[in-house]
This record gives C-alpha cells, structure tokens and sequence, in this order.
DNA sequence: GTCTTCAAAG
DNA sequence: CTTTGAAGAC
C-alpha cells in the first residue's frame, strides 16, 4: 500500500500536475495540503476521472487539506475537533483500508514570537491532545503532512544559516517530539538515519537549482505499521518544470 | 507563401499555444496583435527557438504588435510615423521576402461618439494617409490586422443586433472603405463573396460554441497581388480548447 | 517566484 | 471568460 503526501500550493493552479502525478506514481492515499479552494471549488470531477476518491475540508484562499484514495475513504472528520474556535481548515482524518489517515497542513508560524508563531506552538499542543484523546499508541494511524517543522539539522540545508529561524527554532523542533512522543515514527528517517532530502525549496533564488531546501514533509507512522515499512522517498522530479508547486510529494510503500 | 493574422491577447499567456500553431500551420510570415507586453518582456527566445524571427512593436499592458518570419524582416517601421503624437503600439511594417508586411491593431472604439470612437476614425483616417504617402497601388502589400471593423452585413451574426453597435456603424464601415479604396483586397472576401465566418467571439455568454461572432480579422491585398492569392481561410479550430484567445487566426496562401 | 484576491477592460 | 495590475502571503 502506498501513501503519499503533497503539498500542492493551490489544487486548482496545479490540477494537470495532481492528475499526472496520480496516474504515475500511483498511490493508493494522497493527503494534499494548501487546495487554497472551498469545498464548492475543488475540481472533484478530474480527480474522480484519475480514479480517487476525495475527502476535502477546504477554505477560501488559505489552507486546506484532503485525503485523496483510491477506495472511499469512510469516518471523515474535518478540523481538531476539540472546541476550539479555529477557523483554518488544517487537518482532515478518515479511515483508508483500516488505516487511520491523516492529512494535516501545520501552522507557518511567520516570525518567532508573532502571533502566528505562539498559534502553531499551540496547534501542535492541541494536536498531540488530538492523538491522546483519539487514539492508542498501538492503532494503525498514517499522518501525512506539511508539518513546517524540519526535525533535525540534518533537514536543513545549512545548520548556520537555519539556526534560530522559523522551521527550525529548538521550540518548534520539541513541538513537533512531543507530537511524535506520543509513538509515531517518522518514515522517511527511519529508513535513511543518515542522508539528506529535502522536500521544500523557496521558489525565490534559485533555491531549488541550487538544491537549497528543507525537510518539512512528513509522513509519520504509528508502532504496529513501522514493521511493515519497505521505502519511503520524496519525488524531487515533481518539482522541476513548469509551474510546479514548492513541495515535492513524499511517499512510502506499506506491506500487507 | 502563406501570410497569417493572430491577435493573441497576451503574447505571454499565449506563448504555448504560439508556439503549437506556428509549427503546425507553418506561416512564412504571422502578423501578432495585442502582445500587451513591452519588448523588454517579449518572448524571443521562444518565437526563435520555433524557427521565427521577431520585429516586435511592443508596449505595457495594452496593444503591441509585431511580425514574425522565417526569414529576417528589414526596414521595420514602428507606428504609422505621421508626426502625431500617439502612445499606442498599434501597427508595425517591415519587408519580407520583397513583400511589405504591415501588422496592425485597430482601436476598439469603445462606445460611438466616445473619444475612444473619434480615436478610431482619425486613426482610420491616419492609415489611409499612410497608403498614399509610402506606397503606389502597385507596390506589394499584405496588411495583416485586428481591424476591429466588420466590412458586410454577412461579417457579423446577427445583423439587428449589430446595427449601430461599435465594429459595424457605417462610419466605421465607411473609414475602412476609404482605406481600401487606397486599392486593397480584402482576401477573404474575395475568395468566398458569400461565405459567413468569423474570427472574433467574445469570451462571455458562450458566444463561440453558439458561433455568435464577428469577422473583424483580415489580411489586405495590393492589386499585383490578387491574381497570386489561392487560399484564405480562418483556423476555428485555434479559438477551442483551454485558454484561447478570443480571435482566430486568418491565413491566405499567394502563390509564386 | 508563484499563489491568492480584487478591479478594470474587452 | 480572460487578460492586466496591484497588494499580501509564504
């Protein structure tokens, strides 16, 4: 079983590159981040056509996420659900073949210590009340994500650079453990404890040309699934071209 | 020798397309309007790379034209040149293959009796003082062009509705009589005298699936020219599909 | 750089 | 409907 997260900056401005994506590298669950589209808006007619069915929790302009699979996904639930007033369309779960998928699009955090940077410390508080209010440790529980959060100095591209920066700040960075704390394994570093990818690059500066990115793409996997995981990779080729968005996709493959 | 008019609305948003149509139609010359970009920001690389070369009359946001060719156009001429003192990019000249190639851009008029209207007469006016000042009736002359003027009550779909509306008063009609009166060929016309086709279709109201449009594209013959003339036609076939311009490219064929 | 929104123009 | 430009976000 494949499962892949991407996020696509806009769902409408990069719907041929979604479709061509699915029909190659062909997952059975996509979580997509940043539709920057409504419900209404979401071009469910051409996902449908690439074979997926959709579970979308949209908004206007910012945010917005969904579970994109080729069985229907069943159990949808759209936002934290804990009561707080929130009104960014950041998390979605459903359940997938028997697993429980998330797709979550973690706060930017903007500048540390503005407003936004103390919303996404916040966020990932209320998300690992999320897991414990939710979940066992021991459930099969996939959470695909742009968690803006690169894990280690080896996530970024320059530890110097980096340093103290929003992404990266040693806030962040146990924000995001004590999420992970609560028994998820991250795919991708499980399997390669020592090599460097990344899975965001600016579009700014030639960032990408240059390979100058961070890791902010996560797949994270619950206790009893990370027996069965075999690969795990970012497509840095869906970020070259026309027209790409400034996240590759990251995917891994589950055996039965 | 196949001579073609395209007003592309945005030479920028249109360069794929641009490019697909000048390697299957294959013109010896193209005839561009509405490039709405300055020259800095035409796409020459492009236009070159599909084996063209550019003279480019270029201006920000609104107008612009230019002529492209398989072999290099000489003496280009920017503007009508007449003294006055006229900030729109609305018509190009240049010789190619010991042809003189004229891209023009006709002002809209915007309503009758507007500035933009009186703009569009004098401008018509202006042309015609071109004709007489730099060429005899027996030069060769190929004027390609958004004329912005439908000649015949055959030229547009609905003769009722268009009566008295911009592109079709008599005044309008009339200022394009005098200018081919200089001793031009509409060479459309003069292949099909009975034929009904449009080039233009607005955007809206599914005016091009109803074929509710207006001829308003056209390419002018000088009299030694007529008798080479052999085919001329519009490519319906340009305006469909994803992210067309609102005009159809005119092509004719002169024979040796 | 590339996306969104909006207004103005055709 | 599609383009342009501007401003704001990331």
């Amino acid at each position: 079983m494949r499962i892949a997260t991407w996020n696509v900056n806009s769902v409408r401005a990069r719907q041929q590159r979604l479709v061509n994506w699915l029909k190659s590298a062909q997952p059975d669950v996509l979580c997509l981040q940043e539709l920057k589209c409504t419900d209404a808006d979401f071009p469910f007619d051409v996902v449908k056509e690439a074979g997926y069915f959709a579970a979308v929790h949209g908004q206007k302009t910012y945010n917005g996420v969904a579970i994109l699979a080729k069985t229907e996904p069943t159990d949808v639930i759209r936002g934290l659900s804990d009561g707080v007033d929130d009104t960014h369309a950041r998390f979605i779960s459903a359940t997938v073949n028997g697993i429980r998928v998330v797709s979550a699009y973690a706060p930017n955090g903007q500048q540390v210590d503005s407003p936004a940077y103390v919303y996404k410390l916040e966020w990932y508080r209320r998300l690992r009340n999320y897991l414990d209010t939710r979940h066992k440790p021991d459930d099969l529980v996939v959470m695909g994500g742009d968690w803006n959060i690169a894990p280690d100095p080896i996530d970024v591209y320059d530890v110097a650079q980096w340093e103290g920066q929003t992404l990266f700040t040693l806030r962040e960075r146990d924000a995001l453990q004590q999420v992970c704390a609560f028994g998820l394994t991250d795919a991708f570093r499980k399997l390669y404890p020592d090599v460097q990818k990344f899975s965001w690059w600016d579009y700014r500066m030639l960032m990408f040309p240059k390979n100058k990115g961070v890791r902010i793409d996560h797949l994270f996997l619950t206790a009893p699934l990370v027996p069965r995981l075999t690969a795990c990779d970012v497509d840095r080729e869906e970020r070259k071209g026309q027209q790409p968005s400034d996240h590759a996709p990251v995917w891994l493959e589950l055996k039965d």
